[in-house]
Parts: structure tokens; sequence; C-alpha cells
RNA sequence: UGUCCUAUGGUGUAAUGGUAACACUGCAGAUUUUGAUUCUGCCUUUCUAGGUUCGAAUCCUAGUAGGACAACCA
């Protein structure tokens, strides 16, 4: 009980503000905008608030972030909703920053009376222009001085649809030479005559991030709103808002965005590489988006105890996907059964098993747990993995060879007799016997094998397809490249093939994972029909024999 | 030629002025009816220079390096 985990800086804070009496309780949020798919990325966000508030006793809303119509779409609020659930979490409260337009559009008219928000009718470029750069200020122009008076008829007026997208906006007057170039008017309403996916077409003008993020915050009572680093230079304009409105005060803190080797975790390109057809949707599971990583077969518990293990700070990481991997590797090894496939079959023959016998042996489904085992058919005719066999064998190598023996798992020792090649000298056959007093679990033969291999029954064999994945990039650091991020895609991230599966994996089910001994994790595809099953690669085994060979 | 954020093994993250540690990776070994799992061991660390202090990864100053900031995106 005693096992003091130490704290991450917003767990600190969050402490030193419930000690110091600041809170009785926590709120957080999580604000994903409906414009994509969720990604691990956002796991990270997801565990880090949903987190947060567990440990506290606080509560998390899901409010989407919903103030661009342009680029927004109910499916992904459904995707959204989707992943959030999948990851473990409940939502104290399902909220849009659409709830609150007319209150953010309440805020902006106190805003004008105050004498602190002005309608401006330059174009971007003359705003821009206007702006100054980061060591030039930035200058005022004539529209800064307009009259509340005029400035509330022109913002009802854009409200009301008198004029085009773009001739106008609304800006906050702050410091057109503040050094914080966020602060230097920022523009807080737009016009889009665009119709939104939950407010349809009652809006024509909708609050920028910066004017809406933070009342949001404020609305709900959010007392810790924790983003990423991208924002800390927002964090004062946030504050100006809020101060100036005279509303709750919710406080921002940011903590560093995940970065993984060999992943891309951009949305936009992530959105590319969907419409450019280079996967094959959101949830492809080569794809690091949650769709995506829940379809190649990584689980809730795995995604949830990697992000406890990457932690939590403010300087820029890059995460090795080896993590990733052991993490669901290790929930896996608990918890899926294990099922024998052949990839590249050799077919054995055991020249001293009666033509015509079959017996039903028995597997353990999993190794820690010898109560739960399944049938295993068993005759004269086998396939083995070609891997298994080796003609000359190199030093070490412990599986088949003329004149060895091994154990075919969960059955017999059997021994190499003789080699069937054919024209071109290529083996398609292995004439074994085996050792009947062998039997798994039965054994008094009193032999002792090294090499025990993975085995199907051909009279049973079940033909499945796999889908064997790899890293979809070949560079481990896609931040740093210069170039079009598709020049690094990996031409052999998928590999389709029709394998040979004992026949219990008849009575699997979609979703359903898998180890296939010897071959590595595997997930059940939604796109199985009751003729051809399909299967996905989540994870390959750690492969002590193949690092071996690469020497 | 500005402001802000950041700097601890290969990668992450701790150490909260008092012996630099944990995980992943890598390497070596033991066990194993999965060359898996499990177990053991090893490699490798405080950006630099000053200062404060009995004592600095930690505090201060400067430098260096990386990142962010000039969307009617979030």
């Amino acid at each position: 009980m005693a096992d003091e985990k130490s704290l991450n800086f917003l767990e600190e804070i969050i402490e030193n503000d419930l000690k110091a009496g600041k809170y009785q309780s926590i709120s957080t949020r999580f604000p994903p905008e409906p414009n994509g798919y969720l990604h691990l990325g956002h796991a990270k966000s997801i565990v880090l608030n949903f987190g947060l508030a567990l440990k506290y006793g606080g509560k998390t809303n899901l409010r989407f972030d919903d103030t661009n119509p342009v680029t927004e779409e109910t499916e992904y609020v459904e995707s959204i909703k989707g992943d959030v659930k999948w990851l473990g979490f409940e939502w104290a409260n399902e909220f849009y920053a659409s709830d609150y337009f007319d209150q953010l559009y309440d805020f902006a008219v106190n805003l004008i009376n105050k004498g602190l928000a002005y309608v401006d009718d330059s174009t971007s470029e003359e705003i821009a222009a206007q702006k100054g750069t980061p060591t030039i200020p930035g200058t005022n122009n004539i529209y800064r001085n307009r009259s509340v008076q005029e400035n509330l008829q022109l913002f009802a007026d854009m409200k009301a649809g008198k004029y085009p997208d773009g001739s106008k906006v609304l800006r906050a007057k702050i410091n057109m030479s503040h050094i914080n170039m966020l602060m230097r008017d920022p523009v807080i309403y737009r016009i889009k005559h665009a119709h939104h996916h939950r407010t349809g077409d009652t809006w024509c003008v909708y609050p920028m991030y910066d004017f809406a993020h933070g009342q949001s915050d404020s609305i709900e009572k959010i007392t810790h709103s924790i983003c990423t680093l991208e924002f800390v230079p927002h964090r004062e304009l946030y504050d100006w808002c809020i101060e100036n409105l005279e509303i709750y005060p919710s406080k921002q803190y940011e903590f560093a965005r995940l970065n993984m080797t060999y992943t891309m975790m951009s949305k936009r390109k992530l959105l590319q590489l969907v419409n450019d057809k280079h996967v094959n949707g959101w949830d492809d599971p080569r794809m690091p988006t949650l769709s995506g990583v829940r379809r190649r077969g990584y689980t809730p518990e795995a995604i949830r105890d990697f992000c406890d293990r990457i932690g939590v700070a403010k300087r820029e990481n890059l995460i090795d996907i080896s993590l990733l991997e052991f993490c669901v590797r290790e929930h896996l090894n608990k918890k899926a059964d294990r099922r024998m496939v052949v990839f590249d079959p050799l077919k054995v023959v055991i020249t001293n098993y009666p033509e015509g016998k079959t017996e039903v042996l028995s597997g353990e489904n999993n190794p820690e747990d010898h109560t739960s085992v399944r049938p295993l058919p068993f005759g004269r005719e086998l396939y083995i993995e070609q891997d298994d066999f080796m003609e000359v064998p190199p030093k070490k190598y412990f599986r088949l060879s003329p004149g060895q023996m091994v154990r075919l798992k969960s059955a017999y020792i059997i021994k190499c007799e003789g080699v069937v090649k054919d024209s071109s000298g290529k083996v398609t056959e292995l004439h074994c016997t085996y050792i009947p007093e062998s039997k798994s679990g039965s054994d008094v033969s009193g032999i002792n094998v090294k090499g025990v291999i993975h085995w199907v029954s051909i009279a049973d064999a079940l033909p499945i397809e796999v889908r064997l994945y790899d890293r979809l990039f070949v560079t481990e650091d896609l931040n740093a490249i210069e170039d079009d991020f598709t020049n690094h895609l990996n031409p052999e991230s998928l590999t389709v093939k029709t394998v040979y599966a004992e026949p219990e994996l008849k009575n699997s089910k979609e979703g359903e994972h898998f180890q296939f001994l010897r071959m590595g994790y595997f997930c059940k595809d939604p796109d199985s029909t009751p003729t051809n099953l399909v299967f996905n690669r989540t994870a390959t085994l750690r492969d002590m024999w193949a690092k071996e060979m690469k020497k």
C-alpha cells in the first residue's frame, strides 16, 4: 500500500491547490475538435484528464470544440465518443462549445460595451500585415477607434447575415505592440455562412478558439484546463478573456504532446493518408488512430498502461514504439488464448502412425492456466513450418533436421527419417516416425528434446487469411524530415497470406485476441466471413533465434 | 536577432538542497513442451561556464542547443 509513486507536475499542482483549499474538488475536460479521428496522442490526453479526475475525486467533461463548422462533422463526434468509451472512461457531461454560442455572443457584446472589442473591415492580409512580427510591433488601424455604438450595430449586423464571409471580423482591443503576438488585437469572431453540424444555419458568425475555449472551461467551472505545449502563448489571452469578462477563473496548464518513433501523429496528415488512399480508412490497423489500433488488436488496458508509463512532462519527447509493443504483449500474454497456425507449410508424414487413424489431443489455451484446454485433432499427415526444418542445420539449431527429433507442441516427439524432394531439389515432404510413449501429458519415453514446434493436422486444417503489419513509416523521427512525409511510407507495411490453422479457430469471435504459437498475437478482423476468416497481426513475439540468425 | 517553454543513460520518466534511480531498448546467462513468458546480471546518465552553499541534477546568472509564437484553424 505504501508504494508511493512520484507525482507528475500536474498532480503536484493539483495536490497543492487542494491542500491550499483553492478547490473542494477538481474538474477537467477532454476537448476534441470533431474534425478527425482520435489517435494515440489523444489517448495520452484522455488518460491524463480522466485519470486526474479519477485520482482526485473530480469529474471530467467531454466537450467538443466545434467552433469551425467548415471542418467538423457528426461522423467524427460519434467516433470520438466510441473511442473514449472503448478506452474505458465515462464523462460526467457531454458538452459542445456550440452549446454556448448564445453566451459567447453575449460575452463579445459585453467586451464591445467595455470598449474592449471592435469590428474591423480589413482583409485578412491587411490584418496580418498590421500585426507586425515577433520583433516589430504592430500598428493600429482606423477601425480601432470606432465607437461602442457603431461596433454594437456592426456586430449585430454581422450576426444578422448582412455581410459576406471575410468582410468583417470582431477583434479584441488589447495592444497592437504587445510582446505576445496573440495579444495584438486577436480576431475573436468571424463571418462564416456555413452549415454547422449541430446549430445548422442559426449562426453565420462563429467565435475563434481563443474566444471559445477558455470561456467554455469557465462556464463548466473547469478547475484545471490541460492542453498541449503549443498553447502556452495562448494562456495570456485565455486569462485576459476571463479577467475582462469577469467569469469563473479556470486555469490552463500545458504538457508535451506524445511523439512516437516511426509514427505520424498529425491529424491533418493522417487525414491525407486516408484521402489519398495510402491506407484503407481511419481504422486501418496500420494507423495510430484509436480505431486503427483497436482493429489491429491493441487492448485498452495496454494503451492505458502505455500512457501511464510514458509519463507527463513539459519537454519534447520521442517515445520508442517498442514500449507500446511491450505493453500490448504484456497484456495479451496473460489474456490471449493460444492457437497453432502454420504460415509456410511443409508436409510431414508420420510413417509409423496407422493410416486412417486420428485422435483428438488436448492443448492448453494459456500456459498460465492449465485447466482451460481445447481439442486438437492429430493425424498421420501434418503441416509444420518450413523454417522448422533444415537439411543442413547451423550450430545451436534445435528444430528438425535429418535424424533429429523435436516435440510437436501438445503432441508427440517425432524423428526425421527421410526427406522427399522435387526435381529442382526443393524439400517437399518429410518422412518421420513418432514415439507413441511421448504423448504430451503422459510422456514415459524418457526422451528429452530441446526443440518444440507447432503443427496442424492436414485433414483438419482451416485455411485463413492473415494480414501481417509492419510499421507504416521507415523513418524514426517524422518531425525531423524536410521532404514530403509520404516519401517515408513503408511499402511493405502490409502483407496478406493464406495460412493453415487448427480447426478450433472456427469458433472465434470478431475482435477476439489470440497468440498464434511462435508467430505472434492476432486479432480477428471484422472483414471475416464464415468461409474466410481474417486475422490481423497485432504484434510479433520477441524472437531471440531470429536475432541470432541475423548475426 | 524579440518573448516564452525546455535541457538527467540509446529512449522515456524519477530523485522536491543530502549516496543519481525505475521502466523500455540493447547485450549476456538461467529456466522453459512457444528460441515466447519468467528470472538473473551487465552496458550507458545530470548541456557548458561561473556563482550561492558544509553540500547543487535541484537555487541564481550567463552561454549553448532544441521547440513554440506573425491562420478569419484548433
